[in-house]
DNA sequence: CATACCCGTGATACTAATACCGGTATAAGA
DNA sequence: TCTTATACCGGTATTAGTATCACGGGTATG
């Protein structure tokens, strides 16, 4: 095996980006924000369905900066769900 | 075209990603900082020397924990040269 | 009711990221 | 000198991200 496929896990982070992704949008449509970010509306939609579980740094910094969240929020919330941090997504 | 080829702008701004996470390893070996980030070594040299311009997300989530530096300041950096943020690579 | 527009979706195509392998060069140490 | 460790480089294999194409659902407007 040359490259490792993602492991259910990653799949599970990558589920957790693209809630946070949904959610920040929030009554924005996706075209707006993924051209506010300048990647298509299906890499955006892909990324929130979780369908592509690990998107590009810059991908996401594009997102980020569109959606006005930060990036050591994204990254912590996505991070490890060890203790509780549901909280998250309800914020 | 499908998948847009990475433009010599994009290329560039992955060069001066691997310039800051050289700069930030600092004397620490290649393996280890790949190693603490949970990544193979290839991997890490190929982001350093600018072969891998648009990494994934956690992968530079990773070796930014393991460097111990933010996220913020790597994005800033890399996002665009306009003014005079060459100070962050000399420095 | 038909048409058009916007949004979201599935399928497809193609490039890039990641990892493994072997080889090379340089510097430190036995 | 020989070995070892580190970094660099090329090639290869496989998965995954991203974009285009084509389709269905809804809402508004004619």
């Amino acid at each position: 095996m040359v490259r490792t496929p993602l492991t259910p896990e990653e799949r599970r982070r990558g589920e957790r980006l693209g809630a946070l992704l949904r959610e920040a949008r929030g009554d924005r449509s996706m075209v707006e924000v993924a051209a506010a970010a300048g990647v298509s509306a299906e890499t955006l939609r892909k990324i929130e369905t979780g369908r592509a579980p690990t998107p590009a740094f810059f991908t996401v910094t594009a997102l980020a900066t569109a959606l006005g969240i930060s990036l050591e929020h994204l990254a912590a919330a996505c991070a490890e769900p060890t203790t509780e941090d549901d909280q998250a997504l309800t914020a």
